[in-house]
RNA sequence: GCCGAAGUGGUGGAAUUGGCAGACGCGCCGGACUCAAAAUCCGGUGAGGUUUACCCCUCGUGUGGGUUCGAGUCCCACCUUCGGCACCA
């Protein structure tokens, strides 16, 4: 052994890895379990990118530290295959997508193997498989059975040229990406899932996790939980406009109405309405912008007065105009609102531009001039029986009426809305349901599932908006599981979202074929100690698989209320640019290259230390360089290590304090951090010209995890005893890690003027007197006035003067 | 627009969570080795000032204000960049 030559090495480990099994979990449970969780990958035509190895690498790290530590560890891996890309790659190369999947899972899994990554390969699911959506489908059919999957019509986005659904991001600009034409929203029935049942349950229990502060946050957002009153304001004798809004204390302050412009009380009331031109002229205009092109506060207020009705406004019975504008979604709320011009924003705007009369009965602010927002200081004026009191006073006084009256109730509304559960696709999980003339939807029976995609020559879309599948009538026409009469399949298909719901629990328990998991298998590996992803992944995916583990676990199928224990995050990997690496930018770093020219060890430090975790970094070939230096440094330690069982006097501290920082980082996502001090500990070696053994193999146990084929060679080659991967993670002595002398800075008025070696027990009096001696700060305390004195045991002495 | 996050040397970043700003790496400069180069090793490296030199001084963490003996860290306002916005995954 001479020179550090990883391709001579890596390959070498990583057959002996898997040759003897060393990372497989045991489903034997006497050990304690540790379940370390990625996001796992979506296999693209473009193979792995640069970006993909750091979440893989830092739970790769604290997986092999916890196996060192005494764990049994599932470190699993698998494929979210269905989606888009592979579908549209598909057709337009005339491949099936279950070929473009097989090529793309082969060339990602070579690519992961080369990274030397411990992950359990016995484990490896795939979402494409039958056997494995089998169990998809069940689940979903579960949903249904507890009448948790509904149809109801939504809009899709329609290609008029292409005749095809396209998917928002294939929407550009209002535009087809494909073929540049006009795209229109077009009504489909859905098979949608009813999230909303749990978004209490989803809030309520993100306290009984460990995520991350921002990503909590960001779920409570996303569900948007706000408490208020549904108030009815009546139109006509039996019609009326029913409202949700969080301050029902300014209902002396509503002056008119906003729709929006899809509300069915239009239609209902077509024959009264004397501009039904007008609105749906408007209405078609709204239908082409997104939600939030909608809701954007800057832009233009538009909309309608619908002339011939009016709405009264329950508190006074005065009557008010009533509008469509498309700033309201039918999608929030009830799809209507009552405009409080002097206390909201965007309806003061609406107001200011229609002319319309605004209101002030808030006071503590300028009406004329902006909305008075402000709940926490304002006092009810204009209101008749609230005059006086405080807004959080009139809102419990209103509600109280208002619900007496029988005109309103109190209501809880949430942001969050039910999941679109439809794709009209052929490359996703057929939904295992029949349609029968007599019987309406009827579920396919367990036993014939799973419920396969037909083998077909065309999958491309039909052009009436039906998915592939609608085509092919061998596969639709079927006959009713109950009453064996003629009957269709459902031809639309899950959503790429509905195999990663789950993911998680099949890998506890992958090859079993009589249940998705077994019981024992689930109750002894869940909750998933801790999940690393993306912060792109937050929202949905997140949102998505706790609703359906919750949803499991009310049924008693999983033994845990929540999925995940802990949630962390890490940042995107840049091009050298700064820019997001694409292939149109022509930035993307190709891993297979880092690895064939500086061996996966390197890649996987440098990929560690480039920067914080947390947050998106450049790449930067010269970091690379700099840490494959940093390994043949390591490499030729051998040279110098001398005989010796215990730390030497000289480096103990060193040693100890290495230990804790490592072990320490390694759990907080501070991967950078820890290979710093373990890069000083390298530069102490060898500023000392020696490093002895029990040194050496301490070194070699910490800088495993990051680096585990160089740290396993050395071990083999020196002969250090059995293999590294074996040996148990080394501990720290607290005691040893603190000095006795440190220097402490000595500041006058908060600025450093000297600094003074002293024990860490010295008390302020003998600091003071040698701080009296020193010749530098007594020129600053010449002429002046010691007014205060400030000491921070083993921090700082600080010195005011005047 | 809404929700969330981040701005520190030439550069990626560090800073015990209110206590010496710039650890570690890259780059650059100088030196050693070499016929020479590469590799390696040693030293220097925020800006400005001062000094033969050691030292020492002023400024400095996106901008403007504030709190504090003391602010990269806390508070207020603003600017810029990034992630998400429900059919990309």
């Amino acid at each position: 052994m001479s020179n550090y030559n990883p391709e001579m090495i890596e390959k070498k480990w990583q057959d002996i890895w898997e040759e003897n099994g060393t990372f497989y979990a045991s489903d034997e449970k006497s050990k304690p379990k540790y379940y370390a969780l990625i996001e796992f990958p979506y296999p693209s035509g473009k193979g792995l990118h640069v970006g993909h190895p750091r979440p893989y690498t830092a739970l790769d790290i604290v997986a092999r530290k916890r196996r060192m530590q005494g764990y049994n560890v599932l470190y699993p891996i698998g494929w979210d295959a269905f989606g888009l890309p592979t579908e549209n790659y598909a057709i337009k190369n005339k491949i099936h997508p279950k070929e473009v999947t097989k090529k793309n899972v082969a060339k990602f899994k070579s690519q992961l193997k080369s990274l030397g990554l411990s992950f359990d390969w016995s484990r490896e699911v795939n979402t494409t498989d039958p056997e494995y959506f089998k169990w998809t489908q069940w689940i979903f059919l579960k949903l249904y059975e507890k009448g948790l999957a509904y149809k109801k019509t939504t809009s899709i986005n329609w290609c008029v040229d292409c005749k095809i659904g396209l998917a928002n991001e294939e929407v550009v600009n209002g535009k087809c990406e494909r073929c540049g034409g006009e795209v229109v929203k077009k009504d489909k029935n859905q098979w949608m899932l009813k999230i909303t049942d749990y978004a209490e349950k989803l809030i309520n229990d993100l306290d009984l996790v460990d995520y991350i502060e921002r990503v909590k946050i960001q779920q409570k957002n996303w569900i948007g939980r706000s408490e208020g009153m549904e108030v009815n304001f009546n139109i006509t004798e039996d019609k009326k406009i029913k409202v949700f809004t969080t301050r029902p204390d300014t209902l002396f302050g509503a002056t008119y109405m906003v729709i929006a412009p899809e509300h069915p009380l239009i239609n209902e009331l077509s024959d009264k309405i004397k501009n039904m031109d007008e609105l749906e002229g408007y209405k078609e205009k709204a239908n082409k912008k997104s939600d939030f092109e909608r809701t954007e506060l800057v832009k233009e207020k538009t909309g309608v007065e619908i002339k011939g009705i009016k709405a009264t406004n329950p508190v006074n019975g005065k009557e008010v105009p009533i509008y469509i504008s498309d700033y309201v979604l039918m999608s929030y709320g009830t799809g209507a609102i009552m405009a409080v011009p002097g206390h909201d924003t965007r309806d003061w705007e609406f107001a200011n531009k229609f002319d319309l009369p605004i209101i002030e009965v808030v006071k503590g602010g300028d009406i004329e001039k902006e909305a008075f927002t402000d709940i926490d200081n304002g006092v009810m004026v204009n209101s008749d029986f609230l005059n006086g009191l405080k807004v959080e006073e009139a809102k419990k006084k209103i509600s109280d009426w208002l619900e007496e009256k029988g005109l309103g109730e109190r209501k809880i509304n949430y942001k969050l809305r039910d999941w679109v559960f439809s794709r009209q696709r052929y490359w996703g999980e057929p939904i295992p349901l029949v349609y029968c003339e007599d019987c309406g939807w009827v579920k396919v029976p367990e036993e014939e599932l799973p419920l396969e995609l037909p083998e077909v020559e065309s999958y491309e879309p039909t052009d009436n908006g039906e998915s592939p599948l609608a085509n092919i009538t061998e596969w639709v026409n079927t006959t009713c599981p109950k009453c064996g009469k003629d009957a269709k399949r459902e031809t639309d298909t899950m959503p790429q979202w509905a195999g990663s719901s789950w993911y998680f629990l099949r890998y506890t328990d992958p090859h079993n074929d009589e249940e998705f998991a077994s019981k024992e298998n689930l109750k002894y590996w869940l909750p998933i100690d801790w999940y690393n992803g993306g912060m792109e992944h937050t929202t949905l995916h997140l949102l998505y698989s706790r609703f359906w583990h919750k949803f499991l676990y009310d049924y008693d199928i999983v033994p845990t209320k929540e999925p995940y224990q802990k949630r962390t995050s890490h940042g995107m990997i840049l091009g050298e640019n700064n820019e997001k690496m694409s292939k149109s930018r022509g930035n993307v770093v190709n891993p297979d290259e880092i690895i064939e020219d500086f061996g996966a060890d390197t890649m996987r430090v440098y990929e560690m230390f480039i920067g914080d975790f947390e947050k998106s970094v450049p790449w930067s070939q010269n970091g690379v360089k700099g840490c494959r230096r940093f390994l043949d440094r390591v490499w030729r330690l051998k040279d110098s290590i001398v005989d010796g069982d215990k730390y030497s006097k000289d480096l103990e501290s060193n040693m100890h304090k290495t230990i804790k920082k490592v072990s320490e980082d390694f759990e907080n996502l501070k991967f950078n951090t820890a290979i710093a001090s373990l890069m000083e500990l390298v530069n102490n070696f060898n500023s000392k010209g020696e490093v002895n053994k029990k040194e050496f193999k301490t070194f070699l146990t910490l800088l495993n995890p990051v680096a585990p084929h160089i740290t396993e060679e050395l071990w083999t080659s020196l002969d250090l005893g059995g293999m590294l991967n074996e040996q148990s993670w080394p501990e720290w002595d607290e005691d040893k890690t603190v000095d006795n002398e440190i220097e402490i800075p000595i500041q006058v008025n908060g600025k450093v003027r000297g600094k003074l070696k002293v024990s860490v027990e010295a008390d302020k009096e003998e600091i003071k007197e040698k701080v009296m001696n020193d010749e530098n700060i007594n020129n600053y305390l010449d002429g002046k006035n010691i007014v205060k004195e400030i000491y921070v045991p083993g921090k700082i002495y600080n010195i005011v003067v005047k």
